[in-house]
DNA sequence: CAAACAAATGAATTAACATTCACTTCTACA
DNA sequence: TGTAGAAGTGAATGTTAATTCATTTGTTTG
């Protein structure tokens, strides 16, 4: 008698996990949340739609994954960015770099912007949406202290600021452009509207909010050029 | 024979679109539009619910036009706020009350703030939050334009700086405040949630968020104390 | 009143999904 | 090879609304 999990056995196991999970990433990728069906999933994963429910209790659960996911490779890309790369690093730079690598990626991938900031999602995925806003914005909270420490900026409740920071990237960025299309099941559309926009135009954009940005926290003329 | 419309029969069928839209908008206001269900409404009209698709074509409309009139309401104060007093009076100032303005009702009526900024709702309501955003940015970008023409302002892309703003209050204000409650169904908690902050720590919310914004557009220190 | 038509009703239907579960297929081991 | 137990299947079921429609009720006018 008898049966015991092995290492094969687990491997496979969490291979077809991993590939639900990638098959969900990729819809949300492509179309939103709205295109991260039970159905689609399982149909792209090569399973069958029950299969799913063996690896998560329900599909908020896989999609709350897929986000967790997405967002802390977001999230740890722009905390790279604001992490000082000389001793003499000023908050104002590292700030700035934060910032771009925060539009950079959001105008490289609308679709998934848009999803992760603003496509209508279920309360428990919407709960992981909360975290999401909140990783960001302590990322800029650090730096918003340190930089008043510093002098770099002007005395304000970095929370605030912080949070403020966050959905002026957010409406900027994304608020305006999509949402219309996610409804036409078209989503590509969503994309090309962003596509239309050209390679110097976005970079005005980002030139464009990161001095409001860094107005907005009053940074000091003569601490930096 | 016959049967001819007249003006009892129009008004009395007024009415109850005046109801329907009543009863929507006050549950809106109470519990977002998740509390909107095509059943509490026609319940809380006192009519079937069959009824609404005599004077909506969907629901959809009906919500839509809930938004509508929302929106209006508040916008018409905002842009009332951002009209110049005196002849001389600065748009720093016109600004500022307009910001001031918003936040205060955000504040005041945050169940219907958060729906009016933040709930997910289908798409085709959607549009109309577009038209929303879309409505408060212009009314800063006419003010933004007219600051940067009279000195007040430092040179910028008024159009971007206005979609920012109001980003920037959005998050601020009702961003990190909702999210999770208005799927407990238990909607009060949230409003309550926000009844937590006190009158003094509002306005200090909003004396922060008066001088982020202003900051943001570079205000002059020379044209204003 | 009766004919003509609108408005209102609310139970039944539809729609779009997620989720279940009886059953089949795999694996591991003695 | 037999069998215990996991993994996978997918048709059937459940869920939560919106939406329909045959029927009833209400108005108007000749």
């Amino acid at each position: 008698m008898a049966y015991r999990e092995t290492e094969l056995t687990r491997a496979k196991k969490t291979l077809t996990r991993e590939r639900l999970l990638k098959a969900a990433r990729d819809l949300v990728a492509q179309g939103g949340f709205a295109a991260a069906t039970a159905a689609a999933v399982a149909e792209k994963s090569g399973v069958a739609a029950g299969t799913i429910y063996r690896h998560f209790p329900n599909k908020s659960e896989l999609v709350a994954e897929v986000f967790r996911y997405a967002t802390e490779h977001e999230v740890a890309n722009v905390l790279a960015a604001s992490e000082p790369l000389t001793s003499n690093d000023s908050c104002t730079q590292r700030l700035q770099r934060a910032l771009v690598c925060f539009a950079e990626r959001a105008l490289r991938g609308p679709q998934l912007a848009y999803a992760l900031i603003a496509e209508p999602v279920d309360p428990r995925v919407e709960q992981e949406r909360l975290k999401y806003r909140l990783a960001y914005a302590e990322i800029f909270e650090e730096l918003i202290r340190d930089g008043i420490v510093s002098g770099e900026f002007v005395a304000q409740q970095a929370s605030v600021s912080a949070a403020a920071l966050v959905g002026l990237l957010s409406e900027a960025l994304i608020g305006p452009l999509f949402p219309g299309q996610t409804l036409t099941t078209d989503n590509t559309s969503a994309v090309a509207a962003r596509a239309a926009i050209t390679e110097s135009e976005q970079q005005q954009l980002i030139q464009q909010l990161s001095a409001l940005c860094l107005r907005a926290l009053g940074v000091n003329a003569h601490t930096h050029a």
